[in-house]
DNA sequence: ACCTGAACACCGTTCAAGT
DNA sequence: ACCTGAACACCGTTCAAGT
């Protein structure tokens, strides 16, 4: 009651934090995340190595901070694509991600060992998931097969992003996988058992 | 012509580079690449830490003599399930190499930093692309929708080993997709040209 | 509340020196 | 040819001390 912290002091802290997120959102995107040393990052936001642990828990914490402000950045935009058709968002998201570039797969590397990142990758999983929801419903699976094709969904999303194939490649893919999904109507029209190849 | 090594010298340097690369193995399979330190391995190896210099050139060179090790193993059982349906194939492949755990998301991370883990990358990816090359083609898909294909049929394997889902959905995954590959006829059925959801 | 200098326990790697 | 002890230049992180 008596000593809470001035407004203003709040707004200072937010604002030097963001400021250290934004020298580390370059440095991560164009170095990649372990290539950028602590002491690196802190030189470049011209404060000492172990100030950061003032504003940060640990070096996967600034991580998480810098794909939150990517991820805030992109849904802002997204707004302009939403009504798009499902090839056309999935375009746009591709897109977006591969400036991201090497963060990806780093993403995937430590979620195996910060909970933190293990906890951001679980939510960008659910999100890219919602992506394909309406259509895969509409395309008339459900239950663990619909579950399933927008599993495949993801995947093809996560490899075009780790992988990086050239643009015009990336189209045919995603035309492609769209096709899949929506090459399933309501007349049945092709064989639905197991598929005996060879 | 005088003074060649010895035959015997030779094999002996082979034998203790897989007795390194077996214990190198067990320690990145099972806590990881970047948590097995070399002064850890070394010390498992019973050797100094320096010595696997004169074996290896680095630690991402041994981490390539793992891979390579744990492929040969596979592609000698391979010969068992090589005639089976795809289905099947992918499904054996997906199992033995979700044992290999937090190595095929190091691989992905560090195929960027090293030169030759990304050509062991690139090595696997055309081995993975030609478990699909002639289910596809028997489609009657061909050119770059073909390749299309067979690059979300990669991508999806690769999403069910770094993601590892319960084995049911990861089969159910696998049927989704074998379907998918399969259900393409050549009678045509389905709207072909471009989708407009919603 | 915020920031620092100095230290800690590591890390991958190198190299002169031994056999 | 093979192996080591000792060192190198780092790394992420901690903490007592300052303001």
């Amino acid at each position: 009651m008596s000593d809470m912290p001035k407004n203003r002091g709040l707004h200072d802290r937010d604002a030097k934090r963001a400021d250290i997120v934004g020298v580390a959102r370059e440095l991560f995107v164009s170095d990649g995340f372990e290539r950028t040393s602590i002491s690196r990052l802190a030189k470049a936001a011209a404060i000492t190595p172990n100030t950061l642990y003032w504003y940060f828990e640990d070096k996967d914490d600034i991580l998480v901070a810098v794909l939150t402000a990517i991820a805030a950045e992109d849904t802002a935009v997204y707004a302009g694509v939403a009504d798009r058709s499902l090839g056309e968002r999935l375009g746009w998201l591709v897109d977006r991600l591969q400036r991201v570039g090497p963060l990806v797969s780093t993403v995937h590397d430590r979620a195996s060992k910060s909970a933190v990142i293990a906890e951001w990758h679980n939510g960008f999983h659910a999100y890219a998931e919602s992506l394909f929801a309406a259509d895969v419903a509409a395309s008339g699976l459900s239950g663990p097969d619909a579950e399933a094709m927008i599993r495949i969904g993801t995947f093809v999303v996560e490899g075009l992003l780790t992988h990086a194939p050239p643009p015009e490649a990336s189209r045919a893919v995603i035309d492609q996988l769209v096709s899949t999904i929506a090459r399933r109507p309501t007349s049945r029209c092709a064989v639905s058992g197991s598929i005996q190849a060879r």
